[in-house]
RNA sequence: UGUCCGAUAGUGUAAUUGGCAACACGACAGUCUCUGGAUCUGUAGACUCUAGGUUCGAACCCUAGUCGGACAACCA
C-alpha cells in the first residue's frame, strides 16, 4: 500500500527525479530562542526531521537568534531538550544564526559595494510612515542615494559602535513602490549595543531576520526550506537577496501552521500566561508547549503520530484538541500499566468477610500486552470504591452498585449491597454495608452466573494517600481568541481547568517514578508529576478514558 | 482598494496527476469483554465555494466571481 504524498514530498520526490541539489534532501529546524517549544513546533520538527529521514536526508538544528533583546540560553537548552525528547537527532548540526554574523556582514558590504543597500538616518517613526500602505507606495528616502563609499564608511562606523541606538540603519534598495511591502527598501541592520547570549558584546549591530534567515540556510546548504505560510510574501525578497549575492539557492516552501481549538498557540500569549501566573510555569500540564505536554503524561510516540495524522497542507486549519488526546490514548492503551486507584472514595465493609483477614489478589498488569506480566493486590474486609460506582436509586441501565444489587470487585469477588449508611442530618452516603461470595474469588463464579458490572475498588489497610490533578481545557471557548474589540481573550480561560484530589491508590504505586505512566482503570491514563516524592505521591490525569454511559446522560 | 495564498463529509487529510470522491478522528448502531476502556462490525454524513468554458470524461485544466487567510515591527 503506498501512502499519499503531503504537497511538500510530492515537490521533494520532483526534485530527485529532476536530480536536482544531485538529488540531495537537506532541511532545518529554525527557532529563535525566544520562547519554549509548543505543538505547534512539533508539526514543524516532525516535518522537517521526518522529511529528512524519509529521504535518506539530514536535518539541522539551527537558533535564529537576531534579536539579543529576547532571546536567551533558557530557551536554546528547552529547545534542544524538547527537540531530543520527540525523537530527533540533529547529529553534529547545531547552528546559530549568529555564528554567522561575520559573513552576513559582508553580504552587507557586497550589496553596498553594488550600489543595492544604503545607510538610512531616518527615525523609525519617519521609515514607517515613508513605507506607504498595501495600497499606496511608499516614498523613498533622502539618504537613498548615498555614495557607495559613504554607506561602506557609514556601516562600519556603525559597526564600531559610533551612533547609538536607532540613529541609523543599512536598508536594501529595492522599490519603494513593490506592491510587496517586504520589498520597500526593507531594513537588513539595526544598531542594538545589547549583549548577545553567545556573542557577547563583539556586535553592536545586528542582521534583521530577513537579511538572516534566508542566508543561513543558504550557507547550511538547505536544499528545501519549510517554514509557515506567512513567509510566503517574504520569499520574493530572500530569491532577491540570494539572486544579488550570487549564492547557493534554498527553495523555501510554505505549509499552514498548526491551530488547535481551545487553546492558544501565540509564544507571545504563552508567555503572558507563565508571568501573570495564571499557570504555573512553561511546563503545567495545561500548555500546549512541548514540556508541558511531556508533564502532562503525553509520550513522544502519540506527538509524533498526531503530527503526522493532521497532514500538512496549505490551507487555513484547527485541529480539534480530541484528535491528540485519542493519539495519546492510542499509544498509553498498549503501554501503560493497569493499576487500581479511587478518586472519590466511598467506604464499603464486607460484612461477612473474616477480621483482620488478607489476601493478595493476582491482577493482570496489562491485557494489551502479556509481557507485562501481573501483580498482587492486597485485599480486605474494609475497601474503597468510587462513589459514582454506587447509585442508592439505580436506573435499568446503570451496571454498578446499588442497594440488593451484585457487583464483581476487579480481580476479587462477587458483592452484594445490604445497607447504606447516611449522615442523618446532610442525608450523604457515609458508607456501604455488603456481603461477598467467597466462591467466587478471582471474579469468577463456579455456578457461571454473571454480574453486569465490574468495580474498582482499594483496600483501606493498604491504601497509599496521593495527590491527583484532574486537567481539563485550559479554556472554555473553542476559539478563545475570537472576542470582541477590546475584549481580553482571557475570559475565556476556563476556571476549573485544575482540581487537585486526594485519592486512594493500591499499593504497588508506592515506589513509582518521575515520568511512569499508569492508566487507572475505568478511569484514565496518569503520570507521576515532578512534585511527586516518597512521602506524597503526586500524579496528573493525562487524558480520561471514555465513558459513554455519562456521556449519554 | 494592492500583492501573495487558499477553498473536498462536522474536523483534518487523500484521490494512481483528466477516469467510480477515499482514509482518520468525531457521531450513531451493534458485537465482544472480569475496565461501560480497548477490540471487532456496520450506518449516516460531500451537488468537491459559485457560474461559465475545454473534454468522450473535470475535485483536478482555463476564465470570471464569491468567501477566507497573510503582508504596512529597527520582531521572528
Amino acid at each position: 500500500m503506498k501512502t499519499p504524498l503531503n504537497f511538500i514530498h510530492a515537490i521533494i520526490e520532483e526534485d530527485i527525479k529532476n536530480n536536482k541539489n544531485e538529488s540531495r534532501v537537506h532541511t532545518r529546524f529554525p527557532p529563535e530562542p525566544n520562547g519554549y517549544l509548543h505543538i505547534g513546533h512539533a508539526k514543524s520538527i516532525c516535518l522537517n526531521f521526518g522529511t529528512a529521514a524519509k529521504y535518506n536526508g539530514l536535518c539541522n538544528l539551527r537558533f535564529d537568534d537576531t534579536n539579543p533583546v529576547k532571546e536567551d540560553v533558557e530557551y536554546v537548552d528547552s529547545i534542544q531538550e524538547d527537540v531530543k525528547w520527540l525523537g530527533f537527532d540533529w547529529g553534529d548540526r547545531m547552528y546559530y544564526a549568529s555564528d554567522y554574523f561575520e559573513q552576513i556582514f559582508q553580504y552587507a558590504v557586497d550589496l553596498i559595494k553594488k550600489g543595492k543597500a544604503y545607510v538610512c538616518d531616518m527615525t523609525a517613526e519617519e521609515i514607517g510612515s515613508n513605507r506607504g500602505t498595501p495600497t499606496k507606495p511608499g516614498t523613498e528616502s533622502p539618504y537613498r542615494n548615498r555614495t557607495v563609499e559613504e554607506n561602506l564608511d557609514l556601516f562600519q562606523r556603525m559597526r564600531a559602535g559610533e551612533f547609538a541606538d536607532g540613529v541609523k540603519v543599512l536598508r536594501a534598495k529595492i522599490d519603494m513602490a513593490s506592491p510587496n511591502m517586504h520589498m520597500r527598501d526593507p531594513i537588513l541592520y539595526r544598531i542594538l549595543h545589547t549583549e548577545h547570549h553567545r556573542t557577547g558584546n563583539q556586535w553592536c549591530i545586528y542582521p534583521m531576520y530577513d537579511f538572516a534567515h534566508g542566508q543561513s540556510d543558504s550557507i547550511e546548504k538547505i536544499t528545501h526550506s519549510i517554514c509557515t505560510l506567512e513567509f510566503e510574501v517574504h520569499r520574493p525578497l530572500y530569491d532577491w537577496f540570494v539572486k544579488e549575492l550570487g549564492i547557493f539557492a534554498p527553495q523555501q516552501i510554505e505549509f499552514a501552521r498548526l491551530n488547535l481549538n481551545y487553546t492558544v498557540m501565540s509564544k507571545r500569549k504563552l508567555l503572558q500566561l507563565v508571568q501573570e501566573g495564571l499557570v504555573n510555569g512553561w511546563d503545567d500540564p495545561r500548555m500546549p508547549t512541548i514540556c508541558g505536554l511531556r508533564r502532562r503524561g503525553f509520550t513522544p510516540e502519540s506527538i509524533r503520530n498526531f503530527a503526522e495524522t493532521i497532514g500538512v497542507a496549505k490551507r487555513d486549519n484547527v485541529i480539534d484538541v480530541a484528535l491528540l488526546e485519542h493519539c495519546v490514548r492510542e499509544d498509553l492503551n498498549k503501554k501503560a500499566m493497569r493499576v487500581m486507584a479511587v478518586l472519590r472514595p466511598l467506604k464499603v465493609v464486607i460484612d461477612n468477610y473474616p477480621e483482620n483477614q488478607t489476601e493478595e489478589l493476582d491482577a493482570i498488569n496489562n491485557p494489551e500486552d502479556e509481557t507485562m506480566g501481573s501483580r498482587k493486590v492486597p485485599f480486605s474486609k474494609v475497601i474503597y470504591i468510587e462513589k459514582d460506582d454506587f447509585m442508592e436509586d439505580a436506573p435499568k441501565k446503570y451496571f454498578r452498585l446499588s442497594p440488593g444489587a451484585e457487583v464483581r470487585l476487579r480481580y476479587a469477588y462477587y458483592i452484594t449491597c445490604n445497607s447504606v449508611i447516611k449522615d442523618e442530618n446532610t442525608g450523604e452516603i457515609l458508607e456501604l454495608h455488603c456481603t461477598y461470595d467467597p466462591a467466587t474469588k478471582g471474579g469468577s463464579s463456579p455456578d457461571g452466573r454473571k454480574v453486569q458490572g465490574t468495580i474498582h475498588w482499594v483496600a483501606a489497610e493498604t491504601a497509599v494517600e496521593a495527590e491527583v490533578r484532574l486537567y481539563d481545557r485550559l479554556f472554555v471557548n473553542e476559539f478563545p481568541e475570537n472576542v470582541e474589540e477590546g475584549v481580553d481573550y482571557k475570559v475565556n480561560l476556563n476556571n476549573n481547568s485544575l482540581e487537585k484530589i486526594t485519592a486512594f491508590v493500591e499499593p504497588f504505586l508506592m515506589g513509582s517514578k518521575l515520568d511512569q505512566k499508569f492508566q487507572f482503570e475505568r478511569i484514565g491514563y496518569f503520570c507521576v508529576d515532578k512534585d511527586s516524592v516518597e512521602s506524597k505521591l503526586v500524579f496528573n490525569r493525562t487524558v480520561s478514558l471514555r465513558d459513554s454511559w455519562n456521556k449519554n446522560k
